[in-house]
RNA sequence: GGUUGCAUAGCUCAGUUGGAUAGAGCACCUGCCUUCUAAGCAGGCGGUCCCAGGUUCGAAUCCUGGUGCAAUCACCA
């Protein structure tokens, strides 16, 4: 459409001055004036030495003379707005509704592959509030570039090794009297996580004692026994001791267990799980050959580093100087196995921004290496969530667990539905399910709206909304729709053709036709929240339609057939849209 | 100290090719359920877009400098 007017907007300067426009700007309408479409005059004058307002008027008649689709047009100031015919909206909007995926590109062989790499947990301790945004927006990302057009896999990497898991282990050892889930009826990560705790506490017990008899805090925390013993293990771990090896077999599965039930609750999956255990050691092997490429340079010590000064960083080290991996090591050895068992060409990591900078050296080190799909990486980093007494600490149990924050949100969309009462009807289990639906719904769009990048404060004890611009206010919208559709009880299959658009209306068929282009935009800037917004707005036109003209109410056989046809096409877009962010959309609530 | 990100209404946030009088929600105040679900709609109140310069016909948006907050700069992951 806008590149129908700009085609006839250039012959219109062409006639008008001679002149051959280069680009022609418009935005949309304001609210406050009368049109559809707004071209904005002030850019050509650099090419038209003329009054904006004459300019305007002078296109504007050009297009009402030449092109069908423009009724009428005003100008204020240098703006020139245009007024499209309902005949075009009518059209558009036929191909919008028979469109059960409308604004979604399906993925051919040619598509990009592209990995989505998110949540990536430790198995010492439970999931926490940082891991459920990252969980909401790796999945989301995951979802929007798959419905841009992409070929997607979604994957994690368990962080499943290292001295963490060594503490959770001894102190369970040490304290647990043989604690299992089973016997405890603790989900398996909670129980792992409580000694991860416990580890803490007589950790830092051991160091005040040792402090007490004179060590300065460095050395006590240094030489506490506990840790030495932590240590140790580690090593025995490394060496392939068998019981201590079959000790952390079951407690990560412990740990495992209880994900799963997490990640079920949240509504995420993955394609592909990566252990740390096995790719802890991958990266060394490129390491040398960088070493032959002189990509990287060993110092007296043993140690490799590659040189990242003229980038404006620093040297950065890739391999021990007693020859094991670091976290760079191993990262360099993943991001290529990946490429070889995927055959992708595109990498997002989704990790919180404090790891910005081991990003930007891990995707330099990749493209010195001389990796193509090395441009082709992005660190999806988003801000941290903070509580307001800090930050989330789970050594000290300072954590919003994954868990009970669903269940808390759950429970209130309970509360809140009971005490509306309007679901006569349903079973305790329906009742239950979309009580999951609200929550889990309020809680995803508070976290998903939001820009990945800025931090979130999050206060426990003030409860996440559930009016104005929330989750449970778009899914209210949706299940006032499918109210309608049930009630809807004739034939509405046809296609309006002939009809005259109210207002309102049309406001609601803009908001639907940006779908596509939101879609793109959001994928592009790896970015949920704009799809989030988009709903929201989409929702007010909506609602707006909906409190000012009666559906099913009006006498007109036209109008009837035409606004659940707006009705049932905006709720079908809602429901996809708030697919890709992982959010279900309730029948009734 | 260097680097990166953020700063918009009392609070939480939109505002992305630079455009019209900077928009929502929450909170507070009005009105609207004998008609399709009031988790809604219509309206009111509320702004030094962190500060100072610059570029431009035009800046919340771009550039420079500063202030504040956060992260980061490990032979931890």
């Amino acid at each position: 459409m806008q590149a129908l007017l700009e085609q006839h907007i250039k012959e219109a300067l062409n006639s008008l001055h001679q002149v051959n426009l280069e680009n022609v700007e418009f935005q949309a309408t304001r609210k406050e004036f009368e049109g559809d479409v707004t071209v904005v005059i002030f850019p050509m004058l650099r090419q038209v030495k003329t009054n904006p307002v004459a300019l305007g008027e002078a296109i504007g008649s050009y297009l009402v003379e030449n092109v069908d689709v423009v009724e009428r047009f005003n100008v204020v100031k240098g703006f020139l707005n245009l007024v499209i015919n309902d005949t075009f909206f009518l059209q558009q909007f036929k191909e919008i509704k028979d469109d059960a995926h409308f604004g979604f590109v399906k993925s051919t062989e040619e598509s990009p592959s592209i990995m989505v790499e998110y949540s990536s947990p430790n198995t010492n301790k439970p999931l926490h509030l940082g891991h459920v945004r990252n969980n909401l927006l790796g999945y989301a990302v995951a979802e929007i570039l798959k419905a841009a057009g992409n070929t997607v896999f979604k994957t994690q990497i368990i962080n499943d090794r290292g001295i963490h898991i060594c503490k959770s282990m001894l102190a369970w050892q040490k304290y647990g009297n043989g604690e299992t889930p089973q016997t405890t009826g603790l989900k398996g990560d909670k129980l792992v996580g409580n000694y991860y705790v416990k580890f803490d506490q007589e950790y830092k017990a051991q160091v005040a004692e040792l402090q007490k008899h004179g060590k300065t805090e460095d050395d006590a925390k240094v030489e506490a026994p506990l840790l030495l013993e932590a240590k140790k293990m580690l090593l025995q771990w490394e060496a392939g001791d068998e019981e201590v090896v079959s000790l952390w077999k079951k407690m990560n599965q412990w740990v495992y267990d209880g994900f799963e039930i997490t990640y079920k609750n949240l509504g995420v999956d993955f394609d592909k799980n990566y252990y740390e255990s096995d790719t802890y050691l991958l990266g060394k092997e490129v390491v040398q050959e960088g070493l032959e490429k002189d990509v990287f340079f060993k110092k007296e010590d043993g140690s490799v580093w590659i040189d990242l000064t003229e980038e404006g960083l620093d040297e950065k080290i890739v391999l021990r100087s007693d020859g094991t991996a670091v976290y760079m090591t191993q990262d360099i050895g993943t991001a290529i196995q990946r490429v070889k068992d995927y055959a992708i060409n595109g990498l997002v990591y989704t990790v919180g921004n404090e790891q910005d900078y081991h990003f930007k050296v891990l995707f330099l080190i990749l493209k010195k290496l001389g990796y193509e799909w090395a441009n082709h990486l992005y660190h999806l980093s988003y801000g941290m969530v903070d509580l307001p007494s800090g930050k989330m600490k789970s050594r000290e149990g300072t954590v919003v667990d994954a868990d009970e924050l669903m269940q808390e949100m759950t429970k209130t969309a309970q509360t809140i539905s009971e005490d509306l009462g309007k679901l006569e009807g349903y079973t305790q289990d329906e009742k239950e399910e979309l009580y999951e639906t609200i929550g889990l719904g309020a809680l995803k769009y508070y976290i998903l709206k939001v820009d990945p990048r800025k931090r979130i404060l999050f206060n426990p004890e003030e409860s996440v909304d559930f009016q104005g611009n929330t989750g449970p206010f778009i899914q209210y919208t949706y299940a006032r729709i499918q109210s309608i559709l049930r009630k809807a009880n004739f034939d509405y299959g046809q296609d309006v053709v002939d009809y005259t658009l109210d207002p309102k209306e049309k406001e609601v068929m803009k908001q639907l036709q940006l779908f596509p282009e939101v879609i793109q935009q959001a994928a592009t800037q790896h970015s949920p929240a704009l799809i989030a917004n988009y709903t929201y707005d989409l929702v007010k036109e909506f609602n707006s339609f909906y409190q000012n003209v009666s559906i099913l109410g009006t006498d007109v056989e036209i109008e009837k057939v035409f606004r659940v046809q707006l009705a049932k096409t905006v709720a079908q877009t809602l429901k996809n849209a708030f697919g890709l962010l992982g959010i279900q959309v309730p029948e009734r609530m």
